[in-house]
Parts: C-alpha cells; sequence; structure tokens
DNA sequence: TTTTATCCTATAGTTTTACTAGATTTATTA
DNA sequence: TAATAAATCTAGTAAAACTATAGGATAAAA
C-alpha cells in the first residue's frame, strides 16, 4: 500500500508543476485544493524541499514552488524519497541493498526471484514517467 | 515493503512444491527448513489451508500438503491471500476497488495514473509466475 | 512593528506487524 | 482404550510504523 504521505506529496507537486507561472503557492492554497490536512502537507514540503525538489520563501507572497522543470523530475526520485525503497524486499533493493539474514542462499529463493521481477518491472514504470507526465488537462 | 507473512508463506509453499512426493509434511520441518519462527509460520499455514491451497492431516505422521499441482498456483492468487491487494492504492485495485474520498475525479489524478501503470505491470508479473516457476534446481 | 507564512520539534492516537502462550481437539498406535 | 503425537483455536502483546496535530520559532514583506 502506498503511504498517505507519498499519496499527498504527488499530489502536492502535480499541483505546483500545473501552476502556469513558477511563483510560490501557499501551502493553505495546495492543502485546500487537494483536500489534505494542512499540518500534516506541511511536514511533507518540507521533506521535498530538503530532497531539492521544491524551494520555498517565506512571509507574505510566500510558498513552495518547483526547483526544476517537471520534465526532469523522473518518478523514481520522487518515490524513493517519500516512500523510501522501490523494491518490496531489501535483498533486491538497487540502492538500499541488505541482506536476509534467514536466507542462505539468494540464488536458490523463491522470494528473491519473484521479487527480482517485480522491482524490475515497476522500475520500468517509475524510470518511464516524470512529473510532467502526470499531468492532466 | 512486503510483509514477513508474505515472504514466509511463500518459502513454507515453495518448500512443500519442491518435495518429491506428495505426503503431509510437519510445520516442525518446514520451520526448520526455512529459518522460521514455528508458532508465526502455524497461523500463515492456516491461513493458506483455508484459502484451498494447503490440505492438512492431524495427529502422528500429520502435516500439510499441497492441493494442486505447483503449476496450477498463480502468483497472483498467493499474493492476494497472503498479502491483500496486489495494487498500491484501492481506487486501482481490480478486486478490491474503492473510491478515494478526497478525489474528486479519478481520470484527472495524478496518483490513480501512475498506479494504474504500476498495478498493470506488476499483475502481468503475477500473472506470468506460478509456484512451479519458483522452485529453484 | 505588525502581518503573513514557512520552519521545526515533539508527541499522541491508531493501525499493522510479528510473534507468543496455552488450552483444545483429533488421529494414530501400542 | 489409553497414551501420545500433532494440528487447531483463541487470545494477547510488544514494538514499530503511520497519520495527524500542536505550538511556538523564524524570516520576510508591508
Amino acid at each position: 500500500m502506498l503511504s498517505k504521505k507519498t499519496k499527498y506529496g504527488l499530489k502536492a507537486l502535480t499541483y505546483l508543476a500545473s501552476q502556469s507561472k513558477r511563483e510560490p503557492v501557499q501551502i493553505s492554497e495546495i492543502a485546500r485544493h487537494e483536500n489534505i490536512s494542512q499540518k500534516f502537507l506541511e511536514s511533507i514540503l518540507l521533506t521535498l524541499r530538503k530532497a531539492g525538489f521544491l524551494g520555498s520563501k517565506k512571509g507574505k507572497g510566500g510558498g513552495y514552488y518547483l526547483l526544476k522543470d517537471p520534465s526532469e523530475i523522473p518518478m523514481t526520485t520522487v518515490i524513493r524519497v517519500l516512500e523510501g525503497p522501490i523494491a518490496m524486499v531489501p535483498c533486491v533493493s538497487l540502492n538500499f541493498y541488505e541482506k536476509c539474514d534467514d536466507c542462505p542462499d539468494e540464488n536458490k529463493c523463491a522470494v528473491h526471484k519473484l521479487m527480482l521481477q517485480v522491482r524490475d518491472s515497476v522500475l520500468q514504470v517509475y524510470r518511464n514517467n516524470t512529473l510532467a507526465d502526470l499531468i492532466t488537462e
């Protein structure tokens, strides 16, 4: 299951990406438009800013804005920041690899064999989509 | 992330599938061979039996055994029983569909658009693999 | 200096996960 | 038929993760 954090984060990012002008948008506006708790969204946007996706401006007329063009933001990086590893098990993760302590031999492990395929196919989808591809209209 | 329940369940199923004879195997043997807590495995095997994958025999010489040929058991059904919905969000689930209450129009939702693709690609992998395909050697 | 808005830390409630304990039931076998 | 081996059932729980909220600090603009 996708966490609410990831879901809301994606919605906020696409809302910012769909903006005609690249000017700061207030948290309250995003929260209202996407039906998200403002306080929760606040912490999510902070994560996205620290990860380098967003810039922010304080004070009146402040808010959040995208730092890059939406077509330059692949889903792989967004998902990894919001949701964590793309792989379903650490032993098939590219960026967060960890050996299973219950498994003597990965090459003979059925779970490993299956999840390698899942990882590859999911990765292909995420690599194939940038933020720009998710904007409708 | 894949739950331990699913991971252990898959391992237990492949262990049973790799058996040369289709005779009852004791929980303790599976637990020992796959490094799984016996009590936890017990509840997992119960789930698999109730779902129709396994049969059981009580008393001495009892245990669990596969009811079908491994090639007749697709991963889609196994994963749905152990892990639940394959879709990452309920609004793209085939078997467990639910509308998001924060989302006025699914067709304009970025999360929906992306997760539809993820669901399709993951489904393809699970449909392409039966229990028989996971056995090595 | 007042208003507006982000920044930051803490924390509370809920749900899920991963297991454990122990009593019960059933089937074999001596 | 009594003993024993083995599965079943019920219940509970500790820890972690997730979701959300509170409250004040900080910074910028008017």
